[in-house]
DNA sequence: GTCTTATATATGCATGGTCTAATATAGGCA
DNA sequence: TGCCTATATTAGACCATGCATATATAAGAC
């Protein structure tokens, strides 16, 4: 769904081919956003089709043609639109949760486990993000760059309370 | 992908039918998982298909039978075997920081409303799970249950988090 | 007396996503 | 020489989910 708009958003600073903007995503919002390269793909010819995009062909011999995307002045306005759009609701889907629902039925040893590892994912996620902030210089004076930077310190935060929580939870099961 | 194990661990406590299943997981892991009525009867099928669950069809007039579905020991050990497995990576996907990543370009109102509304979101949902927890009476002794309780703290918590994250970026806006 | 809600399941269609692989070449490494 | 990696796009199969609709009846509300 917003897949669409991420790529937008990508767009909007700068025009990419499918293949760039993998690796722009990767780089770039990774962190909150996760796309298959043929997902990316799709949708890019998916905005061709909306007129929300429009592509230069560079020809190139050897190996496929560029298929430079640039955003439209409708993409642009369809982009605007969205971010000032309602949230729409969330339908939940945490399948960890799910474990720690249900695995209270195979005793204290199961339990620890599982949780032990999810501190390692999380402590892996925080020091990285960590990592991140870390490596940004100085003090972003521009809205768009702070609020970019503010994704990564909402990481951060998410991920202190997944481990304070798993303190007090494996605390809790003895 | 875990719906499947969502089912399997309701089914543990007790027989359902898809209806019934419907209504416990809407009254029991609503808070972190959500499933659609039509999703519920179709993973149903799946699982008594690859024997991990068996129906037993009860007659009725007026109204179609219902199919009461049980787990085998199959199904019990595959719940099992999934409960103790290793955390798949995890794939994000979240639409709201994608938002905020790219909201900066229209100025200071839109990501304060952005904002604004993400907060109301999180204050309805952290006074949905605090009167669930304040519901539950007594100290929970048996380790399931402590653990059914742990996933509602574990939303507080998140919650929590978000809504120290929204305060201090709001503040860093102007 | 009609309208809504609850009971109970089934099916079709669309969307969004992952995984795999095909194609074709250049450059670096062992 | 042979293998791996990077460049660049396309396509097919499959899976999970969601939304809408169909069917059929009883109980309760207004």
């Amino acid at each position: 769904m917003s897949l669409k708009f991420a790529i937008l958003g990508v767009l909007e600073l700068k025009p990419h081919t499918g293949y760039d903007l993998k690796k722009t995503i990767e780089a770039s919002v990774a962190h909150f956003w996760s796309a298959d390269q043929s997902q990316i793909y799709r949708t890019l010819a998916l905005l061709v089709a909306d007129g929300l995009a429009e592509v230069e062909v560079i020809n190139q011999d050897g190996r496929p043609d560029r298929r430079l995307h640039r955003i439209t002045p409708t993409g642009l306005a369809a982009l605007h639109e969205w971010l000032t759009s309602p949230l729409p609701p969330e339908t939940p889907h945490d399948a960890f949760l799910v474990r720690v629902f249900y695995v209270g039925e195979l005793g204290i040893p199961a339990a620890a486990a599982l949780l032990q590892s999810r501190r390692a994912e999380a402590d892996a996620v925080l020091s990285r993000l960590t990592a991140l902030v870390g490596q940004e210089s100085g003090d972003p004076v521009d809205l768009a760059h702070r609020l970019r930077r503010a994704t990564l310190r909402y990481g951060i935060r998410h991920a202190e309370a997944e481990l304070a929580w798993l303190t007090e939870t494996v605390e809790a099961l003895s």
